[in-house]
DNA sequence: TGCCATGTTAAACT
DNA sequence: GAGTTTAACATGGC
């Protein structure tokens, strides 16, 4: 469920509630609820993964974590931990098992918004600047850093490295010029595709080397490994993504 | 049925 | 203190 383009999906469904005010809150966030009732939510704001649900003064930053998820209006399925019941005038949002922090509205002044990949804000000069001084990193890592590409997740991150041809454990410092840029332009490209994908239900249909055995380019079988700092799934295929070290 | 994954933080270590 | 490793969280798909 949620890398960033599935956020912004969430952003999208919340529409209905922009300049409503906030009737009750509930659930087991351990936040302060009855700071929230009689504000009015004025903005919903995605920063990769994170979402800022905007009142006066005040932000409720919601992570959906690996597990979290979210219904709209009806409580589908009771039985998960209700993290967060915000109830409007005209309809219901609930948060299921992700972290919830009530937090003063500075904080979005603090946040780099043009590392978000899908945002208008995206300033790819920069996170080029950020890249080059970190040439030890390995690039699977580098897609995965929220400070860089944030909003990218681990299908981005196996996906964008297919199409660019590239091997998960190169060093960012010794990828040639255009396969640097290459990276960085597909980090936000894909990330579209992605979000079209995901509201059209064909996501998985359009993965290429996430969770495949078979490449679709060659034919050879693709690697499955665990890389990186953080040892998330890499599946690629190492005739056709080339190994920079 | 058991494993493990679209993720991050904080505590526990060296 | 710093940098690194481990634990915790908690659900659903295969």
């Amino acid at each position: 469920m949620p890398e960033g383009p599935s956020i912004k999906i969430l952003k999208d469904l919340t529409e209905k509630f922009l300049g409503k005010e906030i009737l009750s809150a509930t659930g087991n966030a351990k936040i302060e609820m009855d700071q929230l009732p009689g504000r009015i939510f004025q903005e919903y704001k995605t920063y990769g993964k994170q979402s800022y649900l905007v009142c006066e003064n005040m932000v409720v930053r919601i992570h959906l974590l690996l597990f979290g998820s979210y219904s709209l209006d009806e409580q589908t399925k009771p039985d998960r931990q209700l993290r967060l019941h915000l109830k409007f005038e005209n309809g219901d949002l609930y948060f299921y098992s992700c972290s919830v922090k009530l937090l003063d509205r500075n904080v979005l002044k603090e946040i780099d918004w043009n590392a978000d990949v899908l945002s208008d804000e995206w300033k790819p000069l920069k996170a080029k600047k950020k890249l080059k001084v970190q040439p030890e990193m390995l690039v699977c890592d580098a897609l995965l850093d929220q400070n860089i590409f944030s909003g990218v997740g681990n299908i981005i991150k196996n996906e964008v490295l297919f199409r660019i041809g590239v091997h998960p454990e190169s060093l960012v410092g010794k990828l040639p010029p255009k396969k640097l840029a290459a990276l960085i332009f597909e980090a936000r490209n894909y990330s579209f595709d992605f979000l079209r994908w995901k509201k059209e239900y064909v996501l998985k249909k359009n993965w290429l080397a996430h969770t495949k055995k078979i490449c679709p380019k060659c034919g050879e079988n693709l690697t499955k490994r665990h890389t990186g700092l953080n040892s998330r799934r890499s599946f690629f295929c190492e005739k056709d993504q080339k190994l920079y070290q």
